[in-house]
DNA sequence: TCACCGTCTGGAATACCGTTCCATTACACG
DNA sequence: CGTGTAATGGAACGGTATTCCAGACGGTGA
């Protein structure tokens, strides 16, 4: 295979690639859902038959994990020097959250897959502020995973709070009636779900996940810390 | 065909029911994994066609909701009076992690379900311990749905997992083939993951996974008073 | 005892999905 | 200029959830 000669000529207008497929794939997503993504509604935006996807993409799997990729590698920047430690791991949370937030799928698709690329891109952001936050070697893979399983559990729940709301119109309202159905447990067995429910109509999802995220950070290492160990 | 008299006289012995079609779909979960739960094959194992199980059952949402719930409500038992907050905590997220080790496709479930019945049951639980904690009434929720997100975020990933092991066969040799994949990403963007690759093969999910219970606990209330505690 | 009717059954039919197959194109190269 | 091949796209194939409907069962009133 020699490289550089295959000069794209127009055998059509718009020649079928990878890259284009991937970015209908996501727009796809974006605008009909999680089931929105299908061969067929794929090849129709694409002007071509089913088939002629599979030439560039070996499946629906890796169109998923090639569109979660793309979104994600796009919302966790590398993080600008000199940033504080923590600093970097709220900013690395907050990119993933707020693509979460507007590709409702990716969370859900995050929230199902296991160590593979897009999961690992955050990982290692994450992992790199867990060390620069003067853990120790020892128990760095553990506190980064923490922030991980933080990360992609919230991703899960967020993708099933969007796809929940899609049927009710307003989020407040939607959440009005969540609390109103908790008020009416039974009070032996969910005095807490109870309690506060009250919190859930006016709480903000992402101050709350930020909190959450500062929680761990705490756990990890509870005050500011210098970078080098003291026992230099 | 057969006897017409003596058709399906089993009706009485075997009536179908939701209870004994839940149970079948926890079966054919746990043999099949996720992908085994098919009408089709619920049909035959309960030796009747797919249009009876839509009279006691509305659809397959409802029947995996079910079967979650009723996997989630046995693994997750009243707390026994007198344990410690911690220990508490601890019980309960443990109670979960191996429900889902027990039945990986619960793990998936949870990653993707919103605040529906058996999440609420997991939340609860944690509340309750959250406020014998002494976690002030204000950040209650905060500190409950952190804990919370991180479980079903470890839900996920150990379903994923599950799902990716399913392949190989054993599980040691395939930590070791996802570590030694990892060493041989590029330095220049993974280093943190290079880094505690070697942490993978001989790591214990369990004893990670209560570790960073742990972390999140101590975040939530500090067992003991730093030296400096400036807190408002 | 018998006709009846609501509860419950199960097999066939529908609509859609991912995927595969394959005849056909249109260009790059000999 | 002919031809091999990368690329295409439409038509199947086998699977899925779900719906439909013709019945069978069993209690009930006459």
């Amino acid at each position: 295979m020699a490289a550089t000669r295959t000069r794209r000529t127009e055998r059509r207008e718009n020649p079928l690639s990878r890259e284009r497929i991937v970015e209908a794939a996501i727009e796809l997503l974006d605008a009909a859902g999680e089931g929105g993504l299908t061969f067929r509604a794929l090849a129709e935006r694409l002007a071509t038959g089913p088939g002629a996807i599979y030439w560039h993409v070996t499946g629906k799997d890796e169109l998923l994990h090639a569109a979660t990729d793309a979104v994600v590698a796009a919302a966790v920047p590398p993080a600008p020097a000199g940033t504080a430690p923590r600093d970097a791991v709220r900013a690395v949370a907050l990119g993933v959250f707020d693509a979460i937030d507007a590709h409702p799928w990716v969370g859900a698709q995050l929230a199902r897959s296991a160590m593979d690329a897009p999961i690992l891109r955050i990982f290692e952001r994450l992992g790199r502020q867990v060390q620069a936050l003067g853990v120790p070697r020892a128990v760095r893979f553990t506190a980064a995973s923490a922030l991980l399983n933080y990360v992609v559990g919230v991703a899960g729940q967020n993708a099933a709070n969007a796809r929940a709301v899609e049927a009710g119109t307003d989020r407040t309202e939607f959440l009005t009636r969540m609390a109103a159905a908790w008020t009416e447990l039974d009070p032996e067995e969910y005095p807490f779900v109870r309690e506060v429910a009250g919190d859930l109509p006016h709480h903000d999802d992402r101050v709350e996940f930020l909190a959450g995220i500062d929680l761990i950070l705490t756990g990890i290492a509870p005050r500011e810390r210098p970078a080098d160990p003291p026992s230099a």
